[in-house]
DNA sequence: ACGATAATGTAAACAGAGTTAACATAAGAA
DNA sequence: TTCTTATGTTAACTCTGTTTACATTATCGT
């Protein structure tokens, strides 16, 4: 009698496996303890997932999403180019420090590998294509000359990296953002940042 | 008969954990599979060794030491202190690509405890202090006003969490160098780019 | 030289992981 | 109903990290 079919046990299982990823990492999740921790046996999560990595893959997913989301959503109501891509590296700074462990997911080795899962794959390619149209939909895009698209370009790639390079430190426990200073001040601030001013008060 | 003691077991077995992490990384070096290939028995690891993380702490620290070797090298041969952040930045930048697995192992969630393993958390102050130093050594240091100060460490952070995404970014795949210019180019195009510049040609 | 002691090696076991195969049951379509 | 598919289970296989008990060798004080 004991309830063979418990109805969406699928959707326990990633519920479960996000929460357990989010406080232990890709390492920390074992499917077998997942299984247990869910009252079914060990091996019905293969019933629903591609092993390790297709559980992993769904959760990137929907990591992708929830980041593509933010970056959309504050692109949309920024009106100028450049403080879009100025928003927006704080609001990628913003979600890698909400949700750490998605961020690492989404950008870690621990990835399982995009060729593999077509839907991880979009999901990415959504993602970073929200990115690349925010950074390049410039005001009058028609009148670029060359030498100012190539311009844009850098630009967008200078601000990706950076937006990266201070969400891994902070994550990572290497920076902490000053206390007295609201978080995207700080970023903003790092992001503006000219190295070459001479500053000759 | 058997040579039960064959030398040096612990740097044979260092070096080929080493060659393993360089082509497949933590998660693929196994004990097990490493003292087979070593030739010695699998628990033999174990008498040189504190575990896996034992390993990994070691290999760490030469890596981290090589780190901080390139960045004095460069830091001592650059006089002025602007160039000596951009040289430094890419400095960081080229010893990522040169080599991925031991800057993902200094600075990636693979790397054990710190507080667990003295000389790594050695290793580890000292290549930050080698930065920190490189970078905060200003020309005249004495004459710094508190804002100059302040200034300086922003750059500073701005610099290191820059080379930092780059770094990250470019091993991982996620952006390319372009082939027809020198690295070191790119690196400084990208750390010196002013997203503030209006650009009014 | 000798004997105690530390260092280094071994085999065997344990627990846990991912994964698969063989089998059982429930749900749904024909 | 009956056939098929989806879902679940148990049991195995292989691999991993690690520890324990034991064996051998090197080293050092005497």
């Amino acid at each position: 009698m004991g309830k063979y079919h418990h109805g969406d046990v699928r959707n326990v299982l990633l519920q479960k496996a996000e929460n357990i990823l989010i406080d232990e990492g890709p390492t920390g999740l074992s499917l077998r303890r997942l299984a247990r921790l869910t009252g079914v046996s060990e091996a019905a999560p293969y019933r629903h997932f591609d092993g390790k990595d297709g559980i992993l893959a769904a959760v990137a997913i929907s990591a992708f999403e929830r980041f593509a989301q933010k970056l959309e959503d504050v692109a949309a109501r920024i009106d100028t180019h450049e403080d879009r891509i100025m928003a927006l590296g704080a609001a990628y700074v913003g979600f890698a420090i909400e949700h750490p462990q998605h961020f690492r997911l989404i950008f870690g080795r621990e990835r399982p590998p995009l060729d593999q899962y077509p839907e991880l794959r979009d999901a990415a390619d959504n993602a970073f294509d929200v990115l690349q149209r925010a950074v390049t939909s410039v005001d009058r895009k028609a009148e670029m000359t060359l030498t100012e698209a190539a311009t844009a370009y850098n630009r967008a790639l200078a601000a990706w990296s950076r937006a990266h390079g201070i969400a891994m430190l902070v994550i990572d426990g290497m920076i902490a953002p000053p206390a007295d200073l609201p978080l995207d001040d700080f970023v903003l601030g790092l992001l503006a940042e000219d190295l070459n001013r001479t500053d000759a008060a």
